[in-house]
DNA sequence: AGCGTGACGAACT
DNA sequence: TAGTTCGCCACGC
């Protein structure tokens, strides 16, 4: 099972809709931290890939991050596309418009 | 209990 | 413009 810190983190990926992405910042802030690496580690360490959709969270440049080889980093991106999201092999056209910020 | 590592980010050189 | 350094916090050893 994991922590509460890596609930949080699970549950703002949650919210982030079909077709939007967000960043690790984004949901540092949500959790109203600084830490965006722990935020990294907590979603490096997801349980449930499906319930966690880490192929939605991007770094803040837009590019796909330091995504393990092993999942095939390029399906990530595929997969992207097939929900909506422009993206240009690694790079996302425009982070903003795809952007999903939380509600505070 | 302390130290090092990490799917990051922003600042600096 | 690109490469490097430091800071942030959680987690494993």
């Amino acid at each position: 099972m994991s922590t509460a810190f890596q609930k949080r983190v699970y549950s703002a990926q949650k919210k982030v809709p079909r077709g939007s992405v967000t960043t690790y910042g984004m949901i540092a802030q949500y959790l109203n931290t600084n830490a965006v690496r722990a935020v990294g580690t907590a979603v490096s360490k997801n349980p449930d890939s499906l319930n966690t959709p880490c192929h939605r969270v991007v770094l803040s440049k837009g590019n796909d991050g330091d995504y393990p080889a092993e999942f095939t980093s390029h399906r990530k991106i595929k997969l992207l596309q097939e929900e909506g999201t422009e993206i240009d092999n690694v790079l996302i056209i425009d982070l903003k418009r795809y952007l999903y910020t939380f509600k505070q």
